[in-house]
DNA sequence: CACATGTTACTACAAATGTAGTAAACATTC
DNA sequence: GAATGTTTACTACATTTGTAGTAACATGTG
């Protein structure tokens, strides 16, 4: 079930909401307000144009809307990447690898992590 | 020097780009032909949009222009890949970590490149 | 050289995106 | 319950993106 992108601004909104989910129009805007000033109308239009994308959905909650995600945020996000990889990597993974290469700041979960997919690797025999 | 950015259909002829360079607009067309229709003067369209942008430039060569990075691929992909991690993933990589996890189809060599930047990982230190 | 063919330059235009204003609906407070 | 603040629904509009047509220019070929 491929997923409708979301623009580059939408992603923004996306990430506020994936990060705080449920959450209101003003609460996304204010959270994005402290790097980017950006109307809340604005924000409020991202969201809508989002859940017509079928990324969020909203549910009323004591006299306000709150979004949320569709579907599991783990989901979504290995979505993102898949699209990335995809559309704009052509499928390969190099350029991660490399890029990987240059950063030294890696979380010790996310290097945990990697450590665990390679041992998996390596089980499974290449 | 933050990179102007692609835009989507950019992206799939900035990558036929990447790894034919320098290349025609007709060869890039034909290229791209094969997995979507795509006329050849929108490619041509597209080109001069990422020239503009700045992340290809072009020269004469017996008669025909041929397209080709600005800079170093291996650079080029770094930014896309640095881009998308800040982004869309709002600098997080346990989406990515993830996402490897569920393919199980990387390449020996890209395995193996992981499995380098594990060990220099550790030797660095926590 | 007149024509067929390939190449490039412009122009076009609908759809998507980025950004926001305005006004109607509610809720809150003297 | 009139004034005020908050939330939501619509509408608007300039850019950017996706896609391509047309015409001008160059070039190879009888």
């Amino acid at each position: 079930m491929r997923q409708k992108k979301a623009s580059r601004a939408e992603m923004d909104v996306l990430r506020e909401v994936m990060e705080r989910q449920p959450v209101t129009v003003r609460e996304v805007a204010d959270a994005m307000a402290a790097k980017k000033g950006v109307a809340l109308t604005t924000v409020q239009t991202l969201l809508g144009r989002l859940v017509t994308k079928g990324l969020l959905k909203r549910q009323q909650a004591d006299g306000a809307w709150r979004y949320s995600l569709t579907g599991p945020r783990p989901e979504v996000e290995r979505s993102l990447v898949d699209d990335f990889v995809e559309t704009v990597l052509g499928g390969s993974l190099s350029p991660f690898v490399a890029y990987l290469n240059d950063r030294n700041d890696l979380k010790p979960e996310e290097a945990q992590a990697l450590r665990d997919l390679m041992e998996r690797l390596d089980k499974e025999g290449q």
